[in-house]
DNA sequence: CTATTTTTGCAACATCATTGCATAAATGCA
DNA sequence: TGCATTTATGCAATGATGTTGCAAAAATAG
């Protein structure tokens, strides 16, 4: 199967009507290691509307292929989840790394171990170390 | 020495002129035990200017008496640090628990461990918590 | 291929973040 | 303490991000 009916496979099975904003969206965010911000979309993909790309990330997060990612910026960030082709799938276990130099958040390959806390029910737990990254460092 | 001398030795001691408005934000701020935004400040208090309280809580995190705290909110929360009293110290060891049902986020007194990633160099870690918190839970 | 459902683009508006400037308040010093 | 200087405040205004309603366009189901 092509990259293209892979995409296709994942909306459908999301039960989404597939759409050249939602083949884009999903297809460029499955490429990068990083969070993007809707003004990234707006900067990536101006033949679609912004409205159109709010939308977009707005229902992909509903349906558990992307979540939103804390961050101190000031606007929502989003990255792609793991287990994206599992529908009502929202957890997203990797740990996310901001850089000071550039700007640019990544998720890294490690996993976010379990935490506990008495007298609270815990359900998701998110771990943003930032620093300089590796491309940043001299 | 009592509270409010407190207080303004903590301004004095960053080199901070001392005002109603900062007194009254600090304080507040050092009792409560979460993090806050900008219009929470605002409903708190009414007397000032909505660009004095958004003035001064940009001016506490640039002399780290407070720090921004990642959310997924889409606009900025900002917690007390804990080592107030030192000048240029904005790092804040301990992590957040945002509650689903009520929507505040609290700090929590667990240490957030140091993680080392080889390539990257660190500088801070936020660890971020959700799920219901002890006065939600039924 | 057609009818129905869904998505898109546009306009408009809400909220949060930010800056300039004149006035008011705080500070430093005699 | 009083005065000159520095700094903070309030107001007005603007930019950026987030959000909704509605008619036209596109996707889906049969």
């Amino acid at each position: 199967m092509d990259y293209l009916s892979e995409l296709k496979h994942i909306l459908k099975s999301h039960k989404l009507s597939v759409t050249d904003c939602r083949l884009a969206v999903l297809g460029h965010m499955r490429e990068l290691n990083r969070t993007i911000s809707l003004s990234d979309l707006e900067k990536e993909f101006d033949q679609f509307d912004r409205v159109t790309l709010y939308r977009t990330i707005k229902l992909f997060a509903e349906h558990g292929l992307i979540h939103k990612v804390p961050s101190d910026s000031g606007y929502a960030t989003y990255g792609v989840s793991r287990a994206t082709c599992a529908p009502n799938e929202s957890n997203h276990d990797h740990m996310h790394f901001k850089c000071t130099a550039c700007g640019k958040m990544e998720c890294l390959e490690l996993h976010v171990p379990t935490v506990e806390v008495p007298g609270y029910l815990i359900n998701n737990a998110d771990v943003i170390l930032s620093g300089v990254c590796k491309i940043c460092l001299p």
